[in-house]
DNA sequence: CCGAATCCTCAAAGATACTG
DNA sequence: CAGTATCTTTGAGGATTCGG
């Protein structure tokens, strides 16, 4: 009922722990959410979509979702390259949840900032 | 539908985007889910239970959370100071959605332990 | 005991240039 | 077009010190 016995959470020894921080990481929630309605994206497709992206991360993201099969990689011998993404039932899944807690984090933000402005607030009076 | 329109996501510019760092971060998910099934706990027993936190992380880490509105703080005026924290409402329903992306996680580790495996041993043979 | 303040480091993210 | 390779930069996180 712990990630990682007794919540020790060095990613390098808690394989589960790593895969959150796959699929929570700042583009691993995007590439997740982009490909849940999008069924299928090209490199470029998705690297215009998410903007702010680095080639050389939206490359690194989708390696790293490939490899834990969340992400399937189609590429097709042509000239110019093309090269297809799209999420494999197992990442449907995860992305699903992902895309579930965020969404709970959009609904209750005016709750969220309303606590943030208090706080705020708060210890600019007690300067 | 789309966390901050068309999947922008400078966390500066995005509020929802900070915040759901902030509950997935790599200290804020052990907190959350510490503070979910013990109620109520002191600084130095979240330090000596998180193996490998720093103060500095758990202070910024508690401050952050404290400030969204998830947990709460309860100093005491004694001598030596005493300062218990606990999940708001809408900090355990933070930690209930987010304790169930990492149990969905564990559960379906394995597969993706297969498909990681998979994927290394097709990048090896390719060279 | 619970933190705030400071300094420091190193790994991750970005920018740039290049290639099959 | 879809990446890789290299270099630079940034900032999260750790170590240490200090104070209430």
């Amino acid at each position: 009922m712990d990630v990682c016995q007794p919540y020790n959470v060095n990613a390098a020894e808690c394989p589960s722990r790593a895969v959150l921080e796959h699929v929570t990481s700042r583009w691993g929630v995007l590439v997740l959410a982009l490909l849940l309605d999008e069924e299928s994206l090209r490199f470029g497709e998705l690297r215009r979509t998410i903007s702010g992206i680095s080639e050389k991360m939206l490359a690194q993201t989708l390696q790293t979702l490939e490899r834990d099969g969340f992400v399937h990689r189609a590429a097709h011998a042509v000239i110019p390259p093309r090269v297809d993404y799209s999420l494999t039932d197992l990442g449907r899944e995860a992305a699903a949840h992902v895309w579930q807690l965020a969404r709970w984090v959009e609904r209750r933000l005016p709750d969220v900032r309303e606590g943030q402005e208090r706080y705020d607030r708060d210890r600019a009076a007690a300067r």
